[in-house]
RNA sequence: GCCCAGGUGGCGAAAUUGGUAGACGCAAGGGACUUAAAAUCCCUCGGUGGCAACACCGUGCCGGUUCGAUUCCGGCCCUGGGCACCA
C-alpha cells in the first residue's frame, strides 16, 4: 500500500517535472497576451521628451480570415516596432480596416448579406487574429475607413480641394457590361467580356471626378530624391510612372480646313521622316470624319469593343485605316495622309502622333503592315526590312537640318516649327489626372448636388457627413444608390430647388492616402487632423506589399502634399522608410484560394503558437523577396523554440543564480582559450544581428540567434575539454567552471533579447521564470562588447591565382609588407611558387593574399 | 507590348555590396538511446574522379573588365510584380 502510494507520488512527481519542462505555446501565449493587455503596454502617448518612432504597415482590406500574406507584413512591422521599442523610442503602431471596396459587394451578390454586415464580422475575426499573434498595436486609435467618422473627414477635404479648384468633373471612359447594364473594375473583365454576364465588354464614356494629381507632377517627381529610406527599384518605377518627357507640340493643317491636328513628339529631329500621321479613335477629328466615311465610323465602332486596361492595348493587334484627309507637313509642305489607329492613346500627349517609322518600331510595325514608307533620316548602316533604328545619329534627307547631331538637331527644329507658329515646347508627362469616381454603393459618398440651375454644387461643410443608407443591397447590376430616391433626393444648397445627389462613390485609394494621419487623432471630431499629426507625421518606416510599388504610395504621397499646403502637416513626404515585401508562395505561385493552395494560420497557430509562426516567416525568407512556404520549415522553427525553452530550464537555478547575485567578472585571463573564442563569437553573432536588424534582414537575424544557441550548448563540453586540461596542469577547476557558468549567462541573456521583438511571448515568459532584472517590457537591446571581439593573432586566407591553397596565422596589427612575407614562407605556397615567377602580391588585410604566379 | 525585380546544392537561403561560394535551417542517409515507435542527441551531405591526401568543375546562358566576379559591363533565356476600376 505504501509502496503504491510512493511510486504514485514519484510518477506525479516526474509528470509535474515534464510539464514545467515542457514548451506550451497554447498556455504561454494567451497569459503574455493578458499581461499586454492588462497594463497597456503598447498605448502610445505624445511624449516631447522621447524619439519618437511610427512603425505602420500598409492596412489589411478586411477579406474575411487572416492568410499567410498578413502574418508575414504585420510581424514584419512587429518587429520593428517592438526593436525601436528597445531601442528606448516612442513608439506607435496602430492597426485599421480598409474597409470600403469590391469584395464586400461581391460578398452581398454571392451570400444575399449587407456589405456592412459582411465587412464589420470580417474585422472582428481578423481582430481576434491579430491579437493572438501577439502584434504590438496600441487599439485605442484602431479605425474603419467605412465608419463615417472617418469618411467625413476625406468628405470635407474633398470639398476644400473642390474649392481650390484641384478637383473637377470630365468625361472618361469605364467598361461597361451590356447585358448586366453596369461598369465593371478592369479584374471583372475576362478576355474582354463580363465575368458575370459573358457579355462583351464595351467602351463607354461617362462624366466622373478627377483630383489635378498632374499640377504636382513636378513635386511628386523630384521630391524622390528626398526618399532615402526608400528601395530604389521603387523610386524607378514612380519616376517612370509619372513619364516627365520633353518635346515639342507640332501643328499640321488639314487641308481644305481651318483646324489643325496638334502632335506631341520627343523626337522632333525625326519629323522629315514622318510620311503620316496617327490619331487615336476617340480623337475628335477622327470622329468628326466619321461622319460621312462609314467604314471608318465603323471601325473606330469596333476599337471601343474591348476594356480599357492598358495591358489588353498594348498588346492588341496593331489595326488602323486611313481617315481620308491630309494634312501638310510644316517643313516641307508635303501633302501627309491621316490614320486612325488603336495603338495611340487618347489619354497621353494629345491623342495624335507623327509616324516616324523609321526611327519607332511601334510606327514601323504600322508602316510594314499597311505597305506604308520608312524613310531615313538618321545616320547608320541598318536593314530597314527588320525593325526601326532607334538611336541618335546626325541627320540625313532633313533638308538644311542634314549632318547636325542629335542635340543641335532638337533645337533647331523646335526653333524653326515655333517661329513660324507650328510649334511650342512642351513637357509632358505619362501621368494622368486620378479618376475617382466609382459608380458603386459599398464606398465615401462624394458630396456633390447637382442642381439644374447651379450645376455641380459642393455639400455644405454643417451637412456632412453624407452618410450611406442603411440596408444597401447590390445585385450586380446598377448600383443601389441610384435606385434609393431617400439618399439621392435633395435639394440645392444654393437655390434651394429640388436637386439630385451624386450617386457615385470615391475611388478606395483615397481612403487609404490619408489613413496613416488619422491614427494620430482617431478622435478628433472637430478637424481632420490636429496638433497630434504634427507630433508623430512623417511615417519613420512604411511597410507593404510591392504590389503597391506604384499606385498607393504615389496617391498617398499627393495626398500629403495636398494636406501641407492646407497646412494640417509639416514636411513634403509621408514615409521616411520604406520596406517593400515580397509575396508568399506555395509550389512557385502566389497563395490563393483560386488555386487552392492556401495555408491557413490559423490552423498552424493552434498547432504551435504564434511565436513559431513568426520566427519561420521571418526566418525563411529575406522581407523583400517572395517567401516559399514549407510546413517542414514551421517545424523546424517550433524545435528551435522548444530548443532555446528546454535550454533555459536546464539552466534555470544557475541563470536565477547570477541574475540575483549579479555576475561575478570572470577573470578571462584564467581561462582556457576556447572559452575566450567562445566568447568572441558570442559578440561577433550578436554585432552581425544588430546590423541585420538596423537592415531590416531579420531572417540572418533568426539564423545569428540559432548558432548563438548551438554555441551555447557546445559550452558543456567545453567546460569538461578545460576541466581536463587544467587537471593536466594542475589549474585552477573552479575557476573553469565559474567562466562557463558566467558564459552561459552572458550568451543566454543576450539571446533572449535579440529573440524578443520576433518571438516576444515566450521571451517574455521565460525572462520572468528565469527571474531577470526588471520587466520583459522595458527590456533593451543587447550590446556589443567590443573588447570580448578583440584578439591577437587572425587567420588569413593565402591564394595562389586566385584560388585558396593556404591559411596562415597572422597578428592582427601586422603591417601588409610582413603579411606578404609570411604568406610567401609558408610550405604549401612554397609548392605553388618554388619553380615559377611570382608576379604580384596583393594584401586585403584582415581577409587574404593573393599570389600571382606564372 | 511597356516599366520594375529575381534566377546560387534535393529545397528555403547566406556571402556586411569586388576578396575563402553554400553560414543557418529543411529534407535525405547512417548511428546512439528505446522491447518498439515518437521525441531527443551524434555523424555525413554541390558535382565528377580517387582508398586517400588531393585534383578539376560549379552561383540561368553567352561574352567582357579585373590579380580576383554570385557581386561590375554588354547581349540573350526563364519566372514573378505593376500597367491607372482588385486591394
Amino acid at each position: 500500500m505504501n509502496r503504491a502510494r510512493g511510486i504514485l507520488a514519484l510518477t506525479l512527481y516526474n509528470l509535474f517535472e515534464t510539464m514545467q519542462e515542457q514548451y506550451s505555446p497554447e498556455q504561454i501565449e494567451p497569459t503574455i497576451q493578458q499581461q499586454w493587455d492588462e497594463t497597456q503596454a503598447f498605448k502610445a502617448n505624445e511624449d516631447l521628451c522621447k524619439e519618437k518612432y511610427f512603425c505602420l504597415a500598409m492596412l489589411p482590406y478586411p477579406s474575411g480570415q487572416l492568410h499567410m500574406g498578413h502574418v508575414r507584413n504585420y510581424t514584419l512591422s512587429d518587429v520593428v516596432a517592438r526593436y525601436q521599442r528597445m531601442l528606448g523610442k516612442n513608439v506607435l503602431q496602430p492597426m485599421g480596416w480598409d474597409a470600403f471596396g469590391l469584395p464586400a459587394e461581391n460578398a452581398a451578390i454571392k451570400h444575399k448579406v449587407q456589405p456592412e454586415k459582411w465587412t464589420y464580422e470580417n474585422i472582428a475575426i481578423m481582430r481576434e487574429q491579430f491579437k493572438s499573434l501577439g502584434f504590438a498595436y496600441d487599439w485605442s486609435r484602431e479605425l474603419a475607413t467605412c465608419d463615417p467618422d472617418y469618411y467625413r473627414w476625406e468628405q470635407w477635404f474633398f470639398i476644400r480641394m473642390f474649392e481650390k479648384g484641384l478637383v473637377y468633373r470630365k468625361n472618361s471612359v469605364v467598361n461597361w457590361d451590356p447585358i448586366d447594364q453596369t461598369v465593371l473594375a478592369n479584374e471583372q473583365v475576362i478576355d474582354g467580356r463580363g465575368w458575370r454576364s459573358g457579355a462583351l465588354v464595351e467602351q463607354r464614356e461617362i462624366p466622373q471626378w478627377f483630383f489635378k494629381i498632374t499640377d504636382y507632377a513636378d513635386q511628386l517627381l523630384n521630391d524622390i530624391d528626398q526618399l532615402d529610406g526608400w528601395p530604389d527599384q521603387v523610386k524607378t518605377m514612380q519616376r517612370n510612372w509619372i513619364g516627365r518627357s520633353e518635346g515639342i507640340n507640332i501643328d499640321f493643317s488639314i487641308e481644305g480646313q481651318a483646324e489643325k491636328i496638334t502632335v506631341f513628339t520627343t523626337r522632333p529631329e525625326t519629323i522629315y521622316g514622318c510620311p503620316y500621321i496617327v490619331l487615336a479613335p476617340q480623337h475628335p477629328i477622327a470622329l468628326e470624319a466619321a461622319k460621312q466615311n462609314t467604314p471608318l465610323a465603323e471601325f473606330i465602332e469596333a476599337c471601343k469593343k474591348m476594356d480599357v486596361s492598358e495591358a489588353s492595348m498594348a498588346t492588341m493587334e496593331k489595326q488602323g485605316m486611313d481617315a481620308g484627309i491630309t494634312v501638310q507637313h510644316p517643313l516641307t509642305g508635303e501633302a501627309l495622309p491621316v490614320w486612325v489607329a488603336n495603338y495611340v492613346l487618347m489619354n497621353y500627349g494629345t491623342g495624335a502622333v507623327m509616324a516616324v517609322p523609321a526611327h519607332d518600331q511601334r510606327d514601323f510595325e504600322f508602316s510594314q503592315k499597311y505597305s506604308l514608307p520608312i524613310p531615313p533620316v538618321l545616320v547608320g548602316e541598318h536593314d530597314y526590312t527588320q525593325s526601326a533604328f532607334i538611336a541618335k545619329t546626325p541627320l540625313v534627307n532633313s533638308g538644311s537640318f542634314d549632318g547636325m547631331d542629335f542635340e543641335t538637331a532638337f533645337n533647331a527644329i523646335c526653333d524653326k516649327l515655333v517661329e513660324d507658329g507650328n510649334g511650342e515646347r512642351k513637357i509632358n508627362y505619362r501621368l494622368r489626372d486620378w479618376g475617382v469616381s466609382r459608380q458603386r454603393c459599398w464606398g465615401t459618398p462624394i458630396p456633390i448636388i447637382y442642381c439644374d440651375d447651379c450645376g455641380a454644387v459642393p455639400v455644405p461643410e454643417k451637412d456632412l457627413p453624407i452618410v450611406l443608407p442603411k440596408g444597401l443591397m447590390p445585385d450586380g447590376a446598377t448600383s443601389p444608390l441610384k435606385t434609393m430616391p431617400e439618399f439621392y433626393q435633395t435639394t440645392c444648397p444654393n437655390c434651394d430647388k429640388a436637386a439630385t445627389r451624386e450617386t457615385d462613390t470615391f475611388d478606395t485609394f483615397v481612403e487609404s492616402s490619408w489613413y496613416y494621419l488619422r491614427y494620430t487623432c482617431p478622435d478628433q471630431n472637430e478637424q481632420m487632423l490636429d496638433q497630434r499629426a504634427q507630433y508623430w507625421a512623417p511615417i519613420d518606416q512604411y511597410i507593404g506589399g510591392v504590389e503597391h510599388a506604384v499606385l498607393h504610395l504615389l496617391y498617398a504621397r499627393f495626398f500629403y502634399k495636398l494636406l501641407r499646403d492646407e497646412g494640417l502637416v509639416q514636411g513634403d513626404e509621408p514615409f521616411k522608410k520604406l520596406l517593400t515585401q515580397g509575396m508568399v508562395l506555395k509550389d512557385g505561385m502566389k497563395m490563393s484560394k483560386s488555386k487552392g493552395n492556401t495555408v491557413d494560420p490559423a490552423d498552424l497557430m493552434a498547432q504551435h503558437g504564434a511565436d513559431t509562426l513568426r520566427l519561420f516567416s521571418m526566418f525563411a525568407a529575406p522581407p523583400e523577396q517572395s517567401l516559399e512556404w514549407s510546413d517542414n520549415g514551421v517545424d523546424g522553427a517550433h524545435r528551435f523554440l522548444n530548443r532555446f525553452w528546454q535550454f533555459a530550464h536546464t539552466h534555470q537555478t544557475l541563470i536565477t543564480v547570477f541574475n540575483n547575485d549579479d555576475i561575478p567578472t570572470p577573470n578571462w585571463q584564467a581561462a582556457e582559450q576556447s572559452f575566450s573564442q567562445t566568447r568572441k563569437q558570442l559578440h561577433e553573432i550578436l554585432q552581425q544581428a544588430c546590423y541585420d536588424m538596423e537592415r531590416l534582414q531579420f531572417n540572418t537575424v533568426v539564423s545569428g540567434a540559432m548558432k548563438l544557441l548551438n554555441l551555447l550548448q557546445d559550452i558543456p563540453k567545453q567546460l569538461q575539454q578545460a576541466k581536463a586540461q587544467c587537471n593536466q596542469k594542475n589549474g585552477d577547476c573552479v575557476t573553469q567552471q565559474a567562466i562557463a557558468d558566467s558564459l552561459i549567462y552572458e550568451g543566454f541573456n543576450i539571446l533572449i533579447r535579440m529573440l524578443m521583438p520576433i518571438a516576444p511571448h515566450i521571451c517574455s515568459q521565460l525572462w520572468q521564470d528565469l527571474q531577470f532584472t526588471g520587466k520583459a517590457m522595458t527590456a533593451a537591446w543587447p550590446k556589443v562588447d567590443k573588447e570580448a571581439m578583440k584578439s591577437a593573432s587572425i587567420e588569413m586566407v593565402v591564394q595562389i591565382n586566385g584560388k585558396v591553397r593556404a591559411k596562415i596565422n597572422v597578428a592582427s596589427d601586422a603591417d601588409k609588407a610582413s603579411i606578404e612575407q609570411l604568406a610567401l614562407a609558408d610550405e604549401k605556397v612554397k609548392g605553388y611558387t618554388d619553380g615559377n615567377t611570382v608576379r604580384k602580391v596583393i594584401v586585403v588585410p584582415n581577409k587574404l593574399v593573393n599570389i600571382v604566379v606564372s
